[in-house]
DNA sequence: TGCAACTGATTGCAATTTGCAATCAGATTG
DNA sequence: CAATCTGATTGCAAATTGCAATCAGTTGCA
């Protein structure tokens, strides 16, 4: 797993960072579900990664650059895993994978509101969404006007808006008449 | 080598169908180096891909509907791939992957200068370039008027230039004086 | 006619990668 | 001081990968 320089293609080189099944899932859990921490990216993992992979992905991630790892001064033995600049700018092909599966894969409704959102917000969405990473990991000031809704915010409303709308489907009538 | 569905989440489908080293590869040769023909993506791969690497994943991709097969007129063994609709619409993505690649990986610079084309252009050039992808892949009547020359004649002009550059840099003084 | 080259693959095989389960030692909590 | 939480590591079976050789039918050319 690591590059192997088959081609200076740009295509080619951004498919031996994340062309495999978990780097880049690691990485979408870090920037929409904000998770930091070994164990949030081990037991909220959607599909199920193992311990080991995770150890093995987060690594290579760190040498590439797209990782950085500090001390929790909360827990002598936890790391805080951070996204650096070349993470935080992958935002735009997540975008763009997410709206393509959208549209040709059998997503479920309530995993792709997500991905729609970000596709009908466009790039000035992404640019926020981007500055907000850079707050949250990198400790840049943000542009962001406070008591606006952040990105991560309205993402995760849309995904209970719909969760709750799926619920209301399934059971129409709580109470009896 | 298939579809787990591990997730109904659009990343994650969408790495299902291309997060391997090759898919994305062998969609790349058809795109951008319009390459029809199992020998064409055989010989002239950059990355050496190997046959029965390169046979599975053209079985793959046409079970997957992001590729269709045809017979050569001019040969009975011979077969044509054509790209579906669904591999056109891939040509975003590519941009975005090879803008990435080009700002954060160790690209070549000839094989960067048509991401960098690419990228210039924007959304309408990829319009454009996907219009003309349907013309030949689809049969579909092309927008683009003729005269205009066609997006892939625009990378491999490029190209071509930053190839000629650098003949030039290397041997600046040709003849003797 | 005859033979080499070309067509799109397939097969065998060794090496690597994968994912699951179990385990680890140090730190913290109760 | 025992249970739990931390970020891993190890063993192992299974799957995947890539290289080399091979295949049978088709074609071009002498």
């Amino acid at each position: 797993m690591s590059i192997d320089r088959r081609s200076g293609c740009p295509i080619n080189l951004s498919l031996e960072v994340f062309g495999d099944r978990w780097s880049l899932i690691i990485l979408r859990d870090m920037i929409f579900g904000g998770r930091r921490h070994f164990r949030e990216l081990l037991n909220f993992s959607l599909e199920g990664i193992a311990s080991n992979i995770l150890a093995d992905r987060l690594k290579r991630l760190m040498e590439l650059g797209l990782l950085t790892k500090a001390d929790d001064p909360s827990h002598k033995q936890k790391a805080i895993y951070s996204l650096t600049e070349m993470a935080i700018t992958l935002v735009p092909i997540m975008a763009q994978l997410g709206a393509w599966g959208r549209v040709w894969l059998p997503v479920s409704e309530e995993l792709s509101i997500r991905a729609e959102l970000l596709e009908k917000g466009g790039p000035p969405l992404w640019e926020q969404f981007m500055d907000e990473l850079r707050h949250e990991h990198l400790g840049a000031p943000s542009k962001t006007p406070t008591g606006k809704p952040t990105v991560r915010q309205q993402l995760r409303a849309a995904y209970e808006a719909v969760v709750a709308r799926k619920a209301e489907e399934i059971r129409p009538i709580k109470t009896e008449a």
